[in-house]
Parts: C-alpha cells; structure tokens; sequence
DNA sequence: AGTATCTACAACCATTTGGTTGTAGATTAC
DNA sequence: GTAATCTACAACCAAATGGTTGTAGATACT
C-alpha cells in the first residue's frame, strides 16, 4: 500500500526540521507509545514549561503529533502516519541511489 | 544485517537539520544519482555560488554527501549510508508504535 | 606568463530558533 | 467561592541559519 504522501517542500521541511532536535524526537518516541498531557511532558525536561509547549507546537506543525483536549490538560499523541511520510520521502532517495547502482551495472555488462 | 548506528543526538540532529531545506534535498537527491561539482550544483539554484558552498557544507557535517577532489573541482557525492542511518530511526518509531498497538491488541484479546 | 575558472573563507545582515519570564483564561479540587 | 493546576500566549534575548558580497589561493587554458 503507497500513501501517495504528495508533501509541499515546506511540510517536508517541517516534517524534518521538527525531528532535528533531540528533545522533540524524544517526546514523538514517548507519545507514540503512551499519550501524555503537556505537563505531564514538560515534568520529563530540564526546562520550562513554555519551552516544552513551543516543542510540542512544532511538532505539531509538523503534524508528527496531535493535541486532543481533556478537560484542563491536553493529551499529546504521536502521529504514525507521519513518520511512515517522512519514512516514505528516505525510501524515495535509496531508490534513486540504487537506480545509479543499476546502470553502472548495466555498463560493466555491457562491457563484457 | 544491522548497520549498528550509535548514533549522537548531535549527529542526528545534524542529519534531519540538513535534509529540512528543499534546495539541501535536491543536492542529495542529484549526487546520489551523478555526482557533481560545487560549480555545477550551483548552477542550477537561484542562489550565489557562496550559498550553495555553504548548503554542500551543512550536508557534508551531516554525513549526507562527500567531497573528492578532482583537479581544480570538487566532485559532490550522495552518501546512500547516511540515509539508511536516517531511515534506521524513523523505523525505530515506527516499531514503538506497533508495540503499542500489540499491547493495546493483547489487552483486547484479554477482555473477550 | 597571463587569464579564466573553481573553490575557500571571512564579514556582514535579516530572520528564525530555542530558550526565558510573566500574565491571563479554563478547568478541577477543596 | 477560592485556591490550585493546566494551558495559551506575548515579550524579550542570545545564538544559529540562510543569504549576501568581497578577497584570495589553486588549478587549467591559450
């Protein structure tokens, strides 16, 4: 089954630029196994609250996570589908690695 | 076979960093098929030669491309490991969340 | 030798990022 | 009703990012 993900340069870069901090992979990696609220969050972090709520929003921005309101807190889930996107965009660049794999060995047969 | 890739947050923040802008995707996208000088690449972006310079450098920190020299020219090369080391974690992901599945199947299973 | 090309790198600038503190609105607990 | 908790959001700040121009060192061309 292919997605067919047809991302905008901008949600890739989003989808990316929200993975390229340690803080936010680590909070994807605990929402995508047990949902948390923000607080529940931010208590896991040496830093404030504020700044674990700027984290979470990127993240959602990048639609790696979504909030769903339960009554005062807001329970933070970590979105499966789009790692497979972003999986799917890494997949796409292997092809084209392996595409030159195949016409180099084109060539040396054709050589023989 | 496992690439063993012990991996610093830093490293990875490095590697998603650099695939989070279009024109750093595209680099790695054309090196990984045909490698190419810094001079070629830049050619092809509505960019100085300097700007381009400076994206080939953030990938290469990255891991994501090589440099060789050749002659006057340096030859621009896609590093197909470095992908896989990426799409070695964002399987990661995927596999803490289809444990949560599995335990959320097995709790299922447990009430019938 | 002299010129053109390719690259490296510094200096500079505007914007974004990642953090802070502080204030205010909802919701829950007593 | 009052107090405590959870969240949202603004304002601020230092550092990083993504771009620029300019200068200089190697290498290739004629």
């Amino acid at each position: 089954m292919v997605v067919d993900t047809e991302l905008t340069d901008d949600e890739v870069d989003r989808i990316f630029r929200a993975l390229a901090d340690a803080t936010r992979r680590d909070i994807v990696r605990r929402t995508l196994d047990t949902e948390a609220s923000v607080s529940e969050l931010a208590a896991e972090y040496e830093m404030s609250f504020a700044a674990v709520q700027k984290h979470v929003a990127v993240l959602e921005g990048a639609g790696l996570v979504t909030k769903h309101p339960h009554g005062r807190e807001r329970k933070v889930r970590g979105n499966p589908e789009a790692i497979r996107r972003a999986q799917a965009l890494l997949d796409r660049y292997e092809q084209i690695w392996r595409a030159r794999i195949g016409r180099l060995d084109a060539l040396l047969a054709e050589d023989q």
